[in-house]
DNA sequence: TTGACATGCAACCAAATGGTTGCCTATAAA
DNA sequence: TTTATAGGCAACCATTTGGTTGCATGTCAA
């Protein structure tokens, strides 16, 4: 699985929105994640098309009606891998940043 | 800070690999983070001043030189307050999603 | 079976994005 | 005081992106 997908597809706002609605409320459908927002269902269903190709959004479909689940293993991976590099030795990071920073400085 | 610009800026390999290149050797001149890269010093130039909008870098002055240093907050941020909320409840959410899908499927 | 509802597909569009080239300014060194 | 080096600024360009409209398909219910 690309990393690359995952951040791209975490770079949009009504994306992670989507994903906030999926977290508060698992398994919607199409329209039930449409309702109420300012986008038309097509914007919406290409949304989640990205997020499904990132695998963070798993789907199920149901007679007429496709279910939307969220897959929380790539936004883990992300933490784990790539946020837990930048973690270690951050409070050492944030002092030599300040000192660096104040050196010749008012 | 805006959330949003750090997810922005995240969301492209050039900047995460200057970042990684900090995170290797931090305090790099301008000229430093562009050797061996497939792209001019005016792209590498932009990168960095989104990555420093977003607060992911520091800067500073010295002489004719421009010191570029991580700062590890926003990522830290994005950590706690996003990923986190994502993360609590992690495996529960993994046991539901694959309950969910594997319903009515071979 | 026919109408209503849920979703899919494709063409199109404006704006944002990542990149380039060319030139200008400032500082260090000869 | 030249000259080379480090960086800044601006115009321009192609591609990607987020969005739209219009129409097609599939499925449930009367």
């Amino acid at each position: 699985m690309s990393m690359d997908a995952v951040f791209k597809a975490l770079s949009d706002p009504s994306r992670r929105q989507l994903l906030d609605r999926l977290h508060d409320h698992n398994g919607q459908t199409l329209n039930d994640l449409c309702s109420g927002l300012e986008m038309t269902r097509q914007a919406v269903t290409k949304h989640l098309a990205i997020l499904e190709a990132a695998n963070l959004v798993a789907t199920r479909k149901q007679g007429r009606e496709k279910l939307h689940f969220i897959n929380p293993v790539p936004i883990n991976d992300i933490a784990e891998r790539w946020i837990g590099k930048f973690e270690r030795g951050r409070l050492k990071a944030l002092a030599e940043l300040k000192r660096n920073l104040e050196r010749e400085e008012p």
